[in-house]
This record gives C-alpha cells, sequence and structure tokens, in this order.
DNA sequence: AAAGAAGGTAAACATAGTTTACCAACAATG
DNA sequence: CATTGTTGGTAAACTATGTTTACCTTCTTT
C-alpha cells in the first residue's frame, strides 16, 4: 500500500453512526436514480425520489407528502408537477373532502415504482451476500428497531 | 388507535434498506446543523456539511473534497469561500506543490467541528440507551462491515 | 521552448427550494 | 344565515445552490 493511499483510507473504528448510516444511504440513493433512468424512466432527478420513496404516494394528499418530505407545500406541488408531465402521476380531486386532492400513480408511475423496489431488493441481496444472509437480517432487524423508536422522529 | 393512525402507521417489515438507512441518517443529519446553530456556531446550514463531515477536511486539497462529496470544485470551492467567510476555516497555499491549495481549520472550524461529533456521541448514547449497548455495538460493526466491502463505492 | 496536464478560480446559467400572497371549500359562531 | 376562521392547494417572486463554460497559474513532458 503506498503512504498516499494509506492516508486515504479511513478507520472504520473512528466513524460515528452519522457517517456509517449516511454513506451507504447516499449510494443507494444514487444508484436507484441511475438505474431508473437506464431502464427507460427518464427523467426522474434526485428531488424527485422524495416523492418516490417508502412509503408509496399513491392515494396519499400533497400536503401529506410536504410534511413526510420535510419541505414546503409549495415546493412538493412543484415536483408533483413536475411528475405529472413526465407522465408518473396525477393529482385528482378527492370526492367529499373539500378542496383536497389526491396523488395517484400512472401505468408508467407503478412501473417505475416497482423499478426501484426491485433494483432494492438487488441491492438487498448484494449485501446479504458480502454479510451473509444472517448478518444481512441482522442489521435489518436492528434499523427497524430503531425506526419503531422515537429516535427518528 | 384512530383508523387513521394505523393507515399512516408504517409497517417496518415491509422496509427495503434504503428506507431503513434513509430515515435515520436524515433525521440525524438535521439534527447536527440544528445543535450546531443553537451552540453559537450560525451560518452553518445543510449545503456545508459536506465540508463538515467525516473525514475531517482539515489538511486536505479542494480538489480532493469535492471529489468525496460528489460535486465540482467550482460547487465546493463556493462552500469553501462561504465557510472562509463565517471564519471556519481557511485556504492557504500548499508549499512546494504547484498550484495546489490547502483547507485548515481555524479555532472557531475546530471548535464546530469538536461540537459536531459531541452532538453525535450523545445521538449514539440514546441509541445506545434504545437498542441496548450490546446490539447497538453490533449495529455498528455490521455498518462498518459495509464500509469496508465494495458495497459502498 | 512549446504543449499539455493538474489544480484552482470566476462568471453565467439552470435548478430547486422558501417566502409571500391568494383562492376555494368547509366549519364554527354570533 | 352571514361572517369569520381553518384547511388544503396553487402561483409568482425571490433566493440558494449547483453545473457548465471559460480561464489562469504552475509544473511536467517532449
Amino acid at each position: 500500500m503506498s503512504i498516499s493511499e494509506e492516508n486515504l483510507r479511513v478507520k472504520t473504528k473512528d466513524m460515528l453512526i452519522g457517517a456509517l448510516l449516511r454513506a451507504p444511504a447516499e449510494a443507494i440513493h444514487r444508484r436507484i436514480i441511475r438505474e431508473l433512468n437506464a431502464a427507460g424512466f427518464e427523467g426522474l432527478s434526485q428531488p424527485h425520489m422524495a416523492v418516490f420513496r417508502y412509503p408509496s404516494p399513491d392515494g396519499v394528499r400533497p400536503g401529506v407528502l410536504a410534511e413526510r418530505a420535510g419541505m414546503s407545500k409549495q415546493a412538493m406541488n412543484r415536483l408533483l408537477g413536475s411528475l405529472e408531465d413526465l407522465g408518473y402521476l396525477a393529482r385528482t380531486d378527492a370526492p367529499d373532502e373539500g378542496r383536497a386532492r389526491i396523488v395517484r400513480f400512472t401505468q408508467r408511475g407503478h412501473l417505475a415504482y416497482a423499478k426501484a423496489i426491485e433494483v432494492l431488493r438487488e441491492i438487498e441481496r448484494e449485501w446479504s451476500g458480502e454479510l451473509g444472509p444472517k448478518d444481512f437480517a441482522r442489521l435489518k432487524l436492528l434499523l427497524g428497531r430503531v425506526w419503531e423508536s422515537p429516535l427518528v422522529r
């Protein structure tokens, strides 16, 4: 190993939970966008992922999506307009609920969302191969416990 | 539990690794910015975190930081200019290395970075309390193995 | 010496978000 | 039952943050 490589190599032992979560989360994020585009779902970019993510936006009101994504209703509404133009979803009137609207996937939207899930499952297979199925299951279980706790709120 | 609450509640079992990593990573990210600002390190915002994160930018060239952050050298250079104006760092000439420059924390920069680490350690204590020390250690160990693997590249 | 590569910087531009402002539908209240 | 307030949504102006394009300086190569 060269001196520069040794200097660049990072010490996992010193790493705190922030970086340990951030790095793989970002890598996954980028990969999903890349593979969606490659699979013919063009036009989808980073910001759109605030909509195309768990839990599914299908059947949900715009304001709720804005809150989930931690952004203003106006910003979310623009994203929705953009995704509508790209043919992934439609905003329909909610019957009997005042001015409320409801976001619905189009056929194309359903396909794109399914593709994203497919990519994620492939990533899970890779991780499972690297860590071993038992340890990967453990990892998911632990992260699930974090999610269910008040820590993430 | 009301009907609407039940509908909103999310099923951890169904969650894929993307959401399981993303949600806590984002929560931690926001909290660090909030607590840094509250501790008197004002002006620091989301984009600055591309610099203020592991591994430390201290002693590193701007181009390397750009690559680490996955952004253009120009965008990084602006961030660095902003952080320089805020008094957190300085770009100094690198001796005997052509046009190269080196990023150095100021006193204030060192203090802010130390504060961020302190917040992270507090978060780790909280997680450790929630999961139990053993399971939290396991979680970090597993994430460390992911980091060391080619999965994150 | 000339050409090219590496590192950095600057300005124009595009994108994506917030702020401000407004409209429509329903609920509550006198 | 008219007025007021609340909720949900939308539009436009503004702000920030990033990329693209272009250029400068220093060092290396030929």
